[in-house]
This record gives C-alpha cells, structure tokens and sequence, in this order.
DNA sequence: TATGAATGAGCCTTCATTCAT
DNA sequence: CATGAATGAAGGCTCATTCAT
C-alpha cells in the first residue's frame, strides 16, 4: 500500500532527524561541558527528547560521543585528505589550503570546532577512548606523509623532519584556533580570522621553504594583501 | 615544570615529606589516568598512605589537582618569565630560551609535562576550573607581551600580530613536545629531542624574523650544528 | 501440562494463531530464562512478531506470564482431578494415575514441565503474583482431599497426615522430575523415565499403604523385574 | 602501642558485625522479596546503614546474595554431609539424620530456610547464577553416593535407582518444609513439626528398604512413638 | 491489526567526602 | 597525624508500557 511505503519514507527521514538531533544537541552539550561533564540528561533535555531515546540511537554514551567525535572529524578530515593529497598543487598551496579548511571548519561551527580540538583532540588518553587520540594522530601523520613527499621532491628545507613539520603546522592552526576559541584574541571578526589565517601559514612557511623558494616566490611582497597589514618594502 | 625547590626546602619536615609524597603520587595517576580518571583512592594507593590522609593534606580533589597544576606549572612558568623578560638578550635568544626551557622540563620529568600538556592545559573548560586554564593562556599572553616588546623594537616582523605569534610559538611548542608524548616519534633518544628542539625554534624564528634579521644571522648556517643535520651551503 | 485442546478449538482464527505464538514463544523464553529474565522484546523476537503486538493479545508482562501459567497448569490440574477424583479407582491407581499424568506432560512438552516446575511452581511469593504459588497449592489441597477419603476408607495408613502425604507424593514427583530437568539422570530415554515414574509411585505406595495392603499386592517382590508395570491384577 | 592492638581487635569485630548485619538483613530480604525482588536498598535500610556500605562488603549485588547463599548453605551441607558419609550407622539412621538436619535448620531460622528451599534451590537457572543450583544438586549427589553404598551393602532394594531415592528423598523432605513455609500446614507447632519430620522419614524407608529390613526393623511398630499418634496394634 | 519509536521510572554502582577512633 | 569505615548524591542503563501511524 502507498501508506506503507509513505510511512517507510517517513521514517527513514524521521529516524535520521531525530538521530540528528540528539547528535547535534551532544556537540553542544560536549562542547560546553566537556566529555566527562556531559551527561545524558542533559543531550536529551538539550534534544527535547526523552531520556531514553538516546539509548534507542545510541548504544551508551561512549557510543554517542565516540559518533559525535567521529561524524565531527570525518568531514573534516576528509578535506584535509583531498587538499594533503592532491597531486596538483605545490606544498605551499597545501599548506595554504589546509589552514583554510581548519578556519573555514571554524567559521562555520566554532562550536564544534571547540569540541574537536579542545575534547577530542586531547581527551584523557587513558581507557577504551582510543579512537579520538588516535583520529587526532592520523591527521598528523598525513601531514607528515606530505611534507615528505616535498621534501622529496625539493620542496622542504632537507634538514627538516617530516613528521615534526606535521606537528608544528597542526601545533600552529590547532593553537592560532585555540586563541580565538578561548577568547585570547579579542577581534574575531572574519577579518581578523582571515588575517590569522594568513599569518599563521604564511609564517610556517616562511620557516621550512628553503631559501630558494622563498626568493622565488611572490607571496612574500604581494600574498599580503589577503589580509595581513600591507608592509611594503618589508624587505627590500 | 616538576619542580624541586620546594622539596630542598623543606625536605626536614615530616608533614612536607608525607604531602610530597601524595603530590607526586597524584602526578602519575592523573599522567596515566587523565582528570576525570583519577580516582582519590588511586592516589591515595600509590602514595601507599591511607585513604583519608589525602584529605589532611589537600581540602579536595579539586584543591589537590589544582596543586598539582601549581606546582608543576609555577616552576615552569617562573623560568620561561625569567627567560621572556631577560632585557639583555635578543628576541633569537628568548625563542631559544623558552624552548629550551620546555623541552628540558620534559627531559627531567616526562610525566609531569604530559599533565601539563595534555590535562591541565586543555582540561575541561567549563566551571571552577578556570585556574588551570588561565594559567596557560597567562603563558601565551607573557609570551605576547614579549613578541610585543620585540616588535616596537623592530625585532619582529610589524605585519605579524604579537598574540598570534606567541599562540604559534606555544603551538609548535607544544605540539612538538606532544609528538613525543604521544608516540608519534619514534626516536626519543635525548640527541633527537635536542634536534626537534633546534628545529621548533629555528623554524619559527624564520618565518617571523625580518628578513633583515635573518640575513644577519649565522645560526641559519652554523647553528645547525646543535641537532640539525649539517646542511653546509644550503642557502649560498 | 501443555494444552492443544484451546489451539485446536480455535486454530482457525488468526487472532489465535498469533496469540497461541506468542504464548509459545513466552513459554520458551520462560522456560530458557527464567522469570526475571525474560524480556517482552525476548518473546517478540523468538516470536516473530513485532515488539507492541504482544500487548494486543495480553494486557501486560504479568497477566502473558499469568496466562502461561494458567494454560500450562489447568489442563494439568484437569488431568490431575480427573485422576484423583475418579471414585472407581483405588488410591492405589490413582497414585499411579498422578504419577502418569505428570510424567506424560513431561514427555510431551519437557519445556512447558520446566517452566511450571522452575519457576511457576515457586516464583517469587511476594506480591501480585499469588496465582502461581496457589495453583501449585491447590493441586496439593486436592491430593491432600484425595489422601483424607482413602484414610477414610483405610486404604491409607491411619497415622499419616493427609497433607503430609500429598506433599511428600508432589514433592517426590516435582524432585523425581527435577532430576531429569537439571540432568541430574543422565539417561532420559522413555524407558529411564517410565522406570523413574514407576519407582516413584511404588517407593511412595510402599511407604504410605497399611502392611496389609502390601501383602495383597504382588508388586513388592517381582514389580523388581525393570520397572514398568507388568503388574496385571496387581490388587485384586 | 596497645591502642593500635585493641582496635585492630575492634576492627575485626567491628566489621564482622557489620559485615553479618547486612548478611542477616539480605537474608530476610531475600526470603521476603526473592532474589530479583531484593534490592540493594531495601537491604541497606533493614540492615540500618547506608546504601554505600554494602558496597564496602560486598562486590556486588550478586556476590552478596552469592555470599547469602553459600553461607546459608554451607553449614547446611556440612551437616548433611557429615550425617551422609557416617560410616558408623545404618541407611535409616542417616535417612532420619538427613531429615532432623533439615528440620532442625527449619527450626532454628524458618526465614533461611525459606530462602534456600524456594529461592536458592530453583532460583533462575539462567546465566551466571549457577553456584547455587550446583549446590543444591550437590547435595542431592552427595545423597545419591550414601544410597549407592546402601545398596551395594544390601540396605536398599537393588532395583531402585540411587540417585532417584536420593531425588526422591530431598524432594519430601523439601516439599514437607514447604508444606510449612506456605502455611499448607497449619499446625506449625514443635510437635508437629516432629510428627512431620518422622513420618517423612518412616515413609521414605518404607518405601525403598527392602522387606527383610522392614520385618527385622521394630521402627515400624513403635518408632511411631515418637511423633505420630498412637496406632498400636496398626499392622497386627 | 501491526509496528516500533518514544517515554520515564527504577535500580545498580561509583566515588568524593566526612567522621569516629 | 593516620586510618578506613560510613555516607549518600549523582548518573548510567534497562525495560515495561504507551502511542502515533
């Protein structure tokens, strides 16, 4: 009967909002008190669902915050992928490009980026919670398998180490975030986040470019423009 | 970070031996189990003194991590201030300084800094917490000042946000030594921390140094003599 | 103990056919995990249906497990009642009758028998759940009645208390069958239980009859021979 | 110091009190609201102390009523075991033993035994729970062996099953005890629970001894003295 | 009828904190 | 000072029951 059918199409979509829901009111409730101050009275209350309705969607609160940590960094890290491994573009537009998605993650839901750098990224190591260190790490590591890859191909200072360099671009942007995060930067208008943007990239770059290609390039005098104060003759 | 001045200091004292013996005994178990891990009877366990002694000492849990975070971070805090506001050295100096002074806090006591870093630094925001918090953005904010004070003084490239450039100092800082912490390198040998270390500043150093800045310097060609590979000619 | 004579009045209904598969399916779960352990869900899914539909055909938990009782128990105690209340048989017989009827339910659905011995027999007394606990009485009530009129009639030794007798004989049946329910006997062929039955009701007889009852009957010296009942003209 | 010795000394009786106060309360609790219905409240507050303490005794809810169990039951069994395996005396003295040792016991705490009889003996033999029907099984095995020597010295009629006396024999004695748990009895004075007890016991030998033993035994005249009424002249 | 999502009371368990000795 | 028994609030999870479709 079209009833039937009606109504499996009902509740697949029915299903997925209200599992959204509950997952959307998680990163909240995750992001304002944090993974062990996260009750799940309040993810329900927050859904304005009933208490055990979470347990209907989610298998225990390690599972629901295991998804939200999960369903908030694949997107995110799926980005990251496509700008690391692309082929095309030189390490500095990777660099470029992977400051951008994390400000951009930012712009978009500040509050989960809260969550996943403040909870996530450093939640207690210790126990069965594995999956989110470990999420955390493996972004790293791709990184790190990037800059490799330049440094092969002369496009990393040789002396450097990959994997630091991995560690200190994520250090920098997962830092730069934090201070607008934990309100240390008082301008957090899209402007001002631009101009973090640009700084902190073209800082790090700046530090492992070898010389060569630092004179080469043109972002030095002109990349400015997007956003940091125009200094010319910074240089000259 | 773990300090031991206060130990010399009263190291007579029956009481002080007793409180020192719980402070440490807190240390490992909130390095191994994390905030909300840590389990008052853990402490008291592997302090091998009695289940209520922990309260003699310390009011509550919360006054005891609290210490924990102190004590670990005053030392820290107070050498790194020592180093930021030394008027007589150059911002190079400072940078190297202040790397220097965390990268061997974390050779005496591995444990204690990955407390600080992966605990204390990004413990729960929410609630009467702050403390912990504060006190690393009060790091990020000397530091700050510091780059400030180098920039008027034409020290630091005048495009660069000061609070920005602390914020990727500690970042990469902190993350470098999160590398270590986690497992990330594999080589944690003290030859290869001495490398990530020279690493971490000279790399920073580069990308926010005037160019001016840089050219004068030698520690571009011979500094690396201190950890990095000997990358003789590299630039000329 | 499990009735066909509902199913086969009523097979035609597809009301209760799905009523008669819920109720074997609660009676398996019943039988498999006891009362406290079986779940509505448990019986839905061994049924086959969906998780309301069990609430359509009974009211709650209580009155399926009440129903399960009842239907296992009153073909039972028909049985039972038939047997002892047939004024034509001597209680010779109709112990023997007793024994049979128990035994015969057994053979045919062991599980219904292990539920009703388990755990309707003795469930948790305290409470709402009278029903079973006195049903489990009654059947006694009624061999206790059955004992008095053959003391009556000096078929049964004058110094035995009636109720003693009937629960010493339940009790022998209810343990004797237990013995086969638990795998206390190992061997549970028909010819090991029609053996058991047999030694159940002669041992019982034997114990509770006048002597010269016992004279009279030729079972105490050959019935020896395996078990069964060659036992022809046994009183007469 | 001799304050350390004397409360160590407390201690020790200290928490044995405690420890037996919240053993004796789970046990009426267990009696009154069987094994599901039994709460670790309920427990706490028959026992008069807080909820937490029983945690500080016991593991768990299952390891208390485990430790109701084999506490009820070890004393228990121990008696039964030392009565079975009495190389000393005869079948029917032990089968009278057996059965003065349960009634004895019901005697002394009817509540306990109530507890062994209908929760313990046939709680839920789903899952982990199996220690107590092991235990009860045990004893029936244990009974089992004593009757298989009984045979083999010719004190039992050779074609009954040793483990089906055995069976059958706890199951009277059993469902006598029920008889006065449920209140089938209504006569539950210390005489009638002697006449109970030794017609139970007469019965049973009755029944499974063989004939010479019965002739040779003067039991079955005048044992009858001892509880049930005077039928002299019964069997003449 | 039939379905299964939704509800929420109930219960076990943990653990920070207090207190008597 | 030291001990560890005692307390009880808090929170995770289960599952009988209801209800909209």
């Amino acid at each position: 009967m079209s009833q039937r059918q009606s109504k499996s199409e009902e509740a697949g979509s029915r299903e997925s909002e209200r599992r959204h829901t509950i997952l959307r009111a998680a990163i909240d409730v995750f992001a304002r008190k944090g993974y062990h101050g996260c009750r799940i009275a309040d993810v329900a209350r927050e859904a304005g669902v009933a208490y055990g309705l979470v347990y209907h969607y989610f298998k225990n609160k390690d599972e629901l915050l295991e998804t939200v940590a999960a369903t908030g960094w694949s997107g995110f890290v799926t980005r990251l992928r496509a700008v690391a491994e692309d082929e095309t573009s030189s390490i500095e537009q990777k660099v470029h490009g992977i400051a951008e998605v994390a400000f951009e993650a930012y712009r978009v839901d500040p509050r989960a980026v809260k969550v996943l750098i403040l909870e996530i990224a450093r939640s207690p190591s210790g126990g069965h919670v594995v999956t989110r260190q470990q999420a955390f790490l493996d972004t790293i590591r791709m990184a790190a398998d990037m800059f490799a890859r330049a440094q092969a191909a002369g496009q990393l200072r040789e002396e450097l180490d990959p994997m630091l360099c991995a560690s200190l671009l994520v250090g920098s942007i997962e830092m730069g975030l934090t201070a607008f995060v934990s309100g240390l930067m008082e301008d957090r208008s899209p402007e001002a986040l631009e101009r973090a943007r640009t700084q902190i990239s073209e800082s790090f770059l700046r530090g492992v470019l070898p010389n060569a290609a630092l004179q080469e390039t043109s972002w030095k005098q002109d990349k400015t423009s997007s956003g940091t104060r125009p200094k010319a003759g910074k240089r000259a």
